[in-house]
DNA sequence: CTGTTAGCGCCTTCAG
DNA sequence: CTGAAGGCGCTAACAG
């Protein structure tokens, strides 16, 4: 029925373990013996298969990368970056080409398991986990104990925009998510903001946690008193700032600007004003994170804070393939940079 | 050294079939039985394995999804919903779940033909690709035979979004782009514009043809000339559409309206024209196609034609899974929506 | 309901 | 450089 190797063999004339060696590209071939079994492989439209290759081998060529939530842009940029490193290369025929594959967590713990334990099963070559983790202790330690096992059966992992998870064997190239916030928030106190309200992502996650840290070093560094009203959790996307907007503006009637966790949420607290006939930055100001492509479109263009995810994901997929050598002591911190546009300006007296 | 279910059949004291049938669950335990394999899978931490299981079943859990950018949230969105409806489901122990995984082609055809190579070789349970299709006659000869193959082998093949490929066994929700489009210039039209220029997409693609076939009958229609160089091709970007829309300025500053391939396009659109000093919609109109998220919140807000992505993505995933009905004749035509908002008004005179 | 028996298709020592 | 042989871990008939 369908074409095995050993059919591939039988019209080549030679053994089953010759036609695996040049598939395979590992061993020494005769030149016009390698080309005689491509012959025979091309015209038996022979494909490989996977399991039996992966069972044989105790490997597989399955890459996973992990996101929580692909409908974001900050999350596709990073993974295609990965998956160009990983799957971009080869381009050979049967042999070489790795599976890179996105898995959809969208945010939540237990399909970030169920999702590890998959890759696990499949025997992934490496898996990637991308985006804050939730902080949660018991989820923590499962997925930690998780990794530690994909470690230890070979799976490389690593973090990209994730803190380390200790003693697992990844390793994690983490953003500065507290620096760029807190210079983002100086840059608007030293445009002379004093009541600045913040929208937060989810509570739980590290990413939320640590910006919203940097925000208050900021404050506190300038001797601001911070009232705990003016700030809102809520989601990574547009309607949680609209939504979190009109709530603070209920609150505090007096704020001169926005801090929002990513710019999603900046952009949905800029409709939120301006339907509420205040605008931006003359009335108030809006920043907010990561710098993705749409941000510079905005109007006004959004001050904000520029994460390199493309240059983290390509190198997160290199280290996955071994083609990069993981950081001094498997942990990187990579910075984001200060945007400053026309969503900040001086406060209105 | 890993442990295997003979490992477990000998805790639980009974056959390794047995084990098999519990964790596959298709078969009828005993309640007491099942109970002390699954302690045993739990004490031993026992982690099936994907390969062997496959080899020996002749099937795999794995689900690709093909998308053409995953960095854009035209696809994001629809991958997100195709995956919710094939891995969200189960959540069992170990059994069940099936790993939807997104690859990205990048727009490539070799990639879109390397993925689909790999996912035949893994067996793939289905496989769903989404977008516009790249016309190049040997690619698309290419991907047929590759699609029929899949088909042959038992492997479910869904297009969404995407045109039916005849004889190959797939089931293809299309979507009407050119009915989409051509509503959407009527539109424009009805306010009274006669000088439109379009930007396009890459000119080989599907979602790019049928679009300005759209756009061009309802010229047609109202009898309107058109200029050939008031069309540009160029590519589903903000970039492009910046580009583009200056080099159409500069070809007939006279232009009152700008229909772009995409809402991305369309931003990029609106950026050029700000810069240029003009203003929307009073000087010149611009709409966009898709209703991203983001395009609500453009300033003004973006005229377009909304898809459901979410609702088709959902359905296509559902029957990759078997669990609807494929639509009569394995196709289906799903509609856009026109959405009149601010960027579009009257021609200045 | 459960155990026994054969492979699934390939890789990888081992010889030659 | 190439062939022969064994087994990777699991599932799927068969019997019981």
């Amino acid at each position: 029925m369908t074409v095995t190797l050993a059919d591939v063999a039988a019209r080549a004339q030679v053994s089953p373990a010759t036609v695996s060696r040049v598939l395979n590209g590992n061993y020494p071939v005769a030149a016009s013996t390698r080309e005689r079994v491509l012959r025979a492989v091309d015209e038996l439209d022979y494909v490989l298969n996977g399991p039996a290759s992966s069972l044989a081998a105790a490997t597989s060529d399955l890459v996973g990368i992990l996101v929580n939530d692909i409908a974001d842009p900050f999350f596709g940029i990073m993974a295609s970056a990965i998956q160009a490193e990983i799957g971009g290369t080869g381009g050979g025929r049967a042999g070489g080409e790795r599976l890179a594959v996105v898995c959809n967590t969208g945010g939540s713990p237990e399909r970030e398991l169920t999702y590890l334990t998959l890759l696990q099963r499949q025997r992934a070559a490496a898996v990637v986990l991308t985006g804050g983790a939730v902080e949660d202790a018991p989820h923590a330690a499962a997925v930690a104990a998780k990794l530690r096992k994909l470690t230890e059966a070979g799976t490389r992992v690593v973090l990209c925009g994730r803190p380390q998870a200790a003693g697992t064997g990844a390793v994690a190239l983490t953003f500065d998510n507290r620096g760029g916030a807190r210079r983002l928030t100086e840059h608007l106190l030293g445009l002379g903001h004093r009541r600045l309200g913040y929208i937060a992502g989810p509570e739980e996650r590290t990413t939320t946690r640590h910006r919203l840290e940097g925000h208050r070093e900021a404050l506190a560094a300038a001797g601001v008193e911070e009232d705990p009203r003016w700030t809102v959790y809520g989601h990574y996307d547009r309607r949680s700032g609209y939504e979190a907007t009109l709530e603070l503006l209920r609150r505090e009637p007096g704020l001169t600007g926005i801090v929002a966790a990513n710019d999603s949420v900046a952009l949905g607290a800029c409709a939120a004003l301006r339907e509420s006939g205040l605008r931006i930055p003359e009335d108030v100001s809006v920043a907010g994170f990561d710098d993705l492509p749409f941000s510079i479109d905005a109007v006004p263009s959004l001050t904000t804070v520029r994460l390199p995810l493309a240059d983290a994901g390509a190198r997160a997929g290199r280290i996955a393939m071994g083609r990069e050598e993981p950081p001094p002591g498997d942990i990187a911190t990579v910075r984001g940079e200060l945007m400053v546009r026309g969503s900040s300006g001086t406060p209105r007296a």
